[in-house]
DNA sequence: TCTGGGGTCCTTGCCCCG
DNA sequence: TCTGCGGGGCAAGGACCC
């Protein structure tokens, strides 16, 4: 999501030239914004701020009127509404989010197949294979924009490059309601003006470490012996970057994706130090992620906590499991013991449970469901076609009992 | 001023093994 | 048997992205 005010943006005119131009990046305007205003046409025009009202929470996104006042994601909401005291603060709706994020992606699909989600708002899309159909890339790019406005209702920008990295870049200087053409002849001087912190991986502490070598710009790191680069950055980092910064991003349009991990944490509203409350909670949130780890299918070998305290620092553990789960139980039981294992100076303001090195479940039928609820309700199911099918009851001991073979994955 | 929650990737250090 | 060394696996921390 971008984070800029939409100062200093740069458009594309009609019938620019697009050669080479073939992937093209999608970014939605300030979506949560934009889909309140959607869903609540009074709040057109006026300063939001979608972000819950707690006190220790940060905007998740602000729509233009409130940039005008400095007002930017990830920023905390009482910063926020220092700089803009007008703002409304409307709680985020994550899953009409999801909903209108999901018809946008139907919608991409229905343009080309080459589709890959970055996030809920954005996409690249590989566009080269669809002259015939709909146009060149500065046709299509118009094409979608105004489907996704007349279609879904929503503003987005979309740049267009020859790679993946110089589309995006284009997408946020076209920001908002924009659409950037870099043809491919033009990269290497669209690259030369854009600063440093430009680039895909340089963040606040990257360019710090470039700025105290006078580093700034795209053109700066071009100019810059290779090995300076790599030694401020480190050797991955520097190869990455001196690439991106000469316009070389071999990157396709991945069209699947492979999760690594999946967690949830929490930030209390005040810092606890009673260790049974913070046992419950890392409970609770494992019974979550072993809720997602069953909805995929998936198994864990690996349970990671994170723990911050009061005065931010902000520790991790992990543990791999004798073998693969998706039960809550075993992965709270995993996640209480590196807690226990932990040593705790201050309150804490945060805990989480992570599942990482995921597989594909093994072992279906005993993974699949750790509550009793759960259980009474297969059981309820499976007596029914027991009924109707004139067999025995069939319950959780048969069931675990072996006699009914997990289908070898879960979920089916 | 006071810092969310979901992730990925990289670096570093340690330990084990051959 | 001891030591040195390199590689692999793992854990922890940090930077970064949206």
């Amino acid at each position: 999501m971008g984070r800029g005010d939409g100062s200093g943006r740069l458009v594309s005119p009609e019938g620019a030239d697009d050669t080479g131009a073939g992937i093209l990046h999608v970014d939605m305007d300030a979506f949560y914004a934009s889909v309140e205003v959607l869903d609540d046409p009074s709040l057109r025009g006026k300063p939001l701020i979608i972000g819950a009202p707690e006190s220790r929470s940060v905007v998740s996104s602000a729509s233009y009127e409130a940039r005008r006042f400095g007002v930017r994601s990830a920023m905390p909401v009482s910063q926020a509404l220092r700089l803009c005291p007008t703002a409304l603060v409307v709680p985020p709706r994550f899953p009409r989010y999801a909903e209108l994020s999901a018809e946008v992606m139907a919608l991409f699909r229905d343009i080309t197949p080459l589709v890959e989600p970055l996030s809920i708002d954005e996409a690249f899309l590989d566009v080269r294979g669809v002259r015939r159909l709909w146009g060149s890339p500065g046709d299509v790019a118009r094409l979608l924009r105004t489907r996704v406005r007349e279609e879904v209702g929503l503003p987005c920008s979309v740049g267009a490059a020859a790679t993946k990295h110089v589309a995006k870049m284009a997408s946020t200087l076209s920001k908002p309601d924009g659409l950037l053409i870099v043809p491919e002849a033009a990269t290497g001087r669209f690259l030369a003006g854009r600063r440093a912190s430009d680039l895909w991986g340089v963040g606040p502490k990257a360019t710090d470490a470039l700025g105290a070598r006078g580093i700034r710009t795209v053109a700066d790191i071009i100019d810059t012996p290779a090995a300076v680069i790599d030694r401020v950055l480190g050797a991955s980092l520097g190869l990455r970057v001196r690439q991106l910064a000469r316009g070389i991003d071999p990157r396709e349009v991945e069209t699947t994706r492979v999760e690594k991990s999946v967690g949830h944490e929490e930030t209390f509203a005040a810092d606890i130090d009673d260790p049974v409350v913070l046992r419950v909670e890392l409970r609770r949130l494992a019974d979550r992620v072993g809720a997602r780890l069953r909805e995929h299918g998936w198994e864990a070998a690996t349970v990671s906590i994170k723990v911050r305290f009061s005065d931010f620092g902000t520790v991790t553990r992990a543990q791999t499991l004798p073998e693969p789960t998706a039960v809550g139980q075993r992965i709270g039981a995993a996640a209480i013991e590196l807690f226990d294992a932990l040593e705790r100076p201050l309150p804490i303001r945060l805990i989480g449970v992570r599942a990482e090195k995921l597989s594909a479940s093994a072992n279906a039928l005993p993974a699949l469901w750790d509550d009793d609820e759960d259980w009474r309700r297969v059981e309820g199911v499976l007596d029914g076609a027991a009924a109707r099918f004139g067999r025995g009851s069939i319950t959780r001991a048969t069931l675990l009992g072996g006699q009914v073979k997990g289908p070898g994955k879960a979920g089916q």
